[in-house]
DNA sequence: GATCCTCGAGTTCT
DNA sequence: CTCGAGGATC
């Protein structure tokens, strides 16, 4: 009852009969659950179930609901809930929130210059040693400060200009990986202490949100850069805490009652033992040259970031070396940002254009102001088809966001409404093909639209002579888009069979071809003529033939011959052939001029080893799936020793998936992979496989 | 009829 | 890499 009082008001009844247990209950339930929020939101390695975490977690909102006056303002419990506000109180910054001057110079040498200029103001000579930075990543979310009075977390605040912010406490609440109480350990903690960060969102977190967004018929989010900061910027904070919001603290404002450290690295290491999460990529370097292979450390890294980054940032490590720097104007001399290639910029539609592809289908494409982006210049980005277009809602004339991030193709992610223009103009799929004239059809039900000339429509012809020479068709070396266009145009060739009638001597009236480039098309057509009958039944291009099936349709019958007599009980017989294939196949080979067009092939002499063994080794009956780039082989490469060696490469991951092979930079496969617990292998070990059974020293391979 | 698994086809730039 | 659609399976 004595220890009751200490937690109770005197002034109040109820709180005069709460029991001690109940207090030291509450006290022990939130310092637990502080605990554990700080090992999964900050450390990232809980120890708990998420099951066991609800238990603690209702148990103490029972207990607060029974007990209103040990609710404290640290309660984990206060997080969420708190009405919605008006509007968002301004908040001034004492001292004020900086912004850090960026290196526009993407090359290593913004390093230097930064290096250079810091030691130029410091009046140091070469003969002097290098100073120590805190190299540390520049995370793309959204500034802000938290104030700490007595350890306790009282306010929140925006950037807003620098000067002064918005007061966005209820939200910053919300967000787990921020500490309501710091843990200073045994010591008092500060009087005051500002500390200053970034909200972000996990890349992850952000698919998931958008997907739930999508689900619920709601509007998703361009990126997580600003799905923060429109979850952070919501007057009701109970959306905020819907939101999955993180936190890395990286600086402090105004501090009163705290011995500062020496070294900014040293306050970072502070923070952390506060309990607050700090990016545990930081380094401690010397001189530029460690920066710069910081800078490229981590642009290496980039992508296999879970969070979005848009450079590093460098500070003078002492704090009494950035005393001495001081400012220019509003900016640090003592720090630098040294931002990467943005894997997003704004650029405009100029013109949605229309490709028409080897099997007619018509494809638009938007025809971009040149951007830079992601380390390149983009003029193109395809929109798919005529409901991508609808779903996106581009018009001609529209400013866009252009992304081009791990995956290399860029993509339109985005109108930005409020900048579309008057004239701006909705996209339409023409009646006719733009190449040949012939009738678009576009079929009900179908998503794509198709050009009815077939072979008669240029367009078409190129590209399925560019198909038939394809590399992992006939493989003709030499013989790119630009040739086959000028062929096509000459009407020097109609048909594959056509190829195989030219002499050097035609090639060399041709444009951009020397009689060099031309002696070697040829021996490259000679080449190509040796073949095998899975390639050359890809290279026809049959519609709903690709590689896979083309193997299995070579493995089944064996000869072309056979393909061709075989009916369509023989074709739907195989296994993953149906009826649409069939009937592709079929009137395929039923076509006169396709039947000609294998005739004069053959005749031209191209030919292949009759029997089509079947692959069998020590990889029989595994499936791969490959990612990221390898160390030594290129992909095909891999490709092929798996098959060559019995196995099956597939595109992605599913429960048939025996192993993945993960190189350098994996894709989403990797990480679908590990949720489906299969079994990840790196090239060493693939060739290991390979090897073992036939070679006693599988490690002799480079 | 629904759902999962694969395959095919198209895509950008250097 | 991603989407759409064919094929297989329940």
């Amino acid at each position: 009852m004595i220890q009751g009082m200490l937690f109770s008001s005197p002034s109040e009844p109820s709180g005069a009969s709460a029991p001690t247990a109940a207090g030291e209950r509450a006290a022990t339930l939130r310092s637990a659950i502080a605990a554990h929020d700080h090992r999964y939101y900050v450390l990232d390695a809980p120890t708990v179930s998420d099951a066991e975490y609800d238990a603690l977690y209702r148990e103490l909102q029972q207990l607060e609901a029974q007990h209103p006056e040990l609710i404290t303002p640290d309660s984990p419990t206060q997080r969420v809930g708190g009405r919605p506000l008006p509007e968002f109180p301004a908040v001034r910054h004492t001292v004020p929130m900086l912004s850090i001057r960026t290196e526009t110079d993407t090359e290593a040498s913004g390093a230097r210059t930064f290096d250079a200029r810091v030691r130029r103001e410091l009046g140091l000579t070469e003969s002097d040693p290098p100073i120590a930075y805190l190299a540390e990543l520049k995370f793309d979310g959204l500034a802000v400060s938290l104030r700490y009075e007595a350890g306790v977390l009282v306010q929140g605040a925006t950037r807003g200009d620098g000067e002064t912010g918005e007061d966005i406490t209820q939200n910053i609440r919300t967000v787990r990986a921020i500490p309501l109480r710091l843990n200073s350990g045994d010591a008092p903690p500060p009087a005051m202490i500002e500390i200053r960060g970034e909200v972000y969102m996990r890349r992850a977190d952000f698919e998931r949100l958008n997907d739930r967004q999508r689900a619920a018929g709601e509007k998703t989010f361009v990126n997580p850069r600003n799905s923060a900061a429109g979850s952070l910027r919501q007057l009701d904070s109970n959306i905020t805490a819907k939101r999955p919001l993180s936190f890395f603290a990286y600086g402090l404002g105004e501090v009163t009652g705290w011995k500062l450290p020496e070294t900014h690295g040293e306050v970072l290491d502070a923070l952390e033992r506060f309990g607050l999460p700090v990016d545990k990529h930081r380094r401690r370097v010397l001189g530029a040259e460690e920066l710069i292979a910081f800078h490229q450390k981590i642009a290496e890294l980039r992508d296999a970031l879970p969070f979005d980054i848009d450079g590093v940032v460098y500070k003078a490590d002492s704090l009494a070396l950035q005393q001495r720097l001081g400012f220019v104007t509003r900016e640090p001399r003592w720090a630098v940002a040294h931002k990467y290639p943005a894997q997003e910029q704004f650029t405009t539609v100029q013109h949605i254009d229309v490709q028409v592809g080897r099997t007619g289908r018509l494809t638009p494409v938007a025809k971009l102001a040149p951007v830079f982006v992601g380390g390149v210049t983009v003029t193109n980005a395809t929109l798919h088809n005529e409901d991508e277009i609808r779903r996106k809602d581009v018009r001609i004339g529209d400013t866009v966001i252009v992304r081009r991030a791990g995956d290399v193709i860029p993509e339109i992610v985005a109108v930005v409404a409020e900048r579309r223009p008057e004239d701006a103009c909705a996209f339409e799929m023409p009646r006719q093909c733009p190449v040949c004239g012939s009738a678009v059809i576009r079929e009900e039900g179908e998503v794509d639209a198709y050009c009815s000339g077939e072979l008669f429509c240029p367009s078409q012809r190129k590209q399925a002579l560019l198909h038939f020479a394809g590399r992992r068709a006939m493989d003709i070396e030499g013989l790119g888009d630009k040739i086959i266009e000028q062929l096509v145009d000459k009407a020097m060739v109609q048909s594959a069979a056509d190829l195989y009638r030219l002499t050097q001597n035609d090639f060399a009236g041709l444009d951009r071809m020397a009689e060099k480039s031309a002696a070697n098309l040829c021996a490259a057509l000679e080449k190509s003529k040796t073949t095998t009958l899975d390639r050359f039944i890809f290279a026809l291009g049959v519609r709903h033939v690709g590689e896979a099936t083309a193997r299995d349709l070579a493995r089944h019958f064996g000869s072309l011959e056979a393909l061709m007599n075989a009916d369509h009980d023989a074709l739907t017989g195989i296994s993953e052939i149906g009826g649409v294939m069939a009937e592709s196949i079929l009137s395929f080979f039923s076509e006169p001029r396709n039947r000609n067009v294998i005739a004069a092939l053959r005749t031209a002499g191209i030919h292949w080893p009759e029997v089509a063994a079947a692959a069998t080794g020590p990889l029989t009956g595994l499936t791969f799936v490959l990612t990221g780039t390898l160390p030594t082989m290129s992909r095909d490469e891999a490709d092929r020793r798996i098959v060559d060696a019995g196995g099956k490469v597939t595109g992605s991951v599913s429960k048939k998936t025996s192993y993945v092979l993960a190189g350098d930079a994996p894709g989403s496969t990797l990480a679908k992979a590990q949720a489906l617990r299969i079994p990840v292998l790196d090239e060493a070990a693939l060739l290991h496989m390979i090897e073992q059974p036939v070679s006693k020293n599988a490690q002799a391979t480079s």
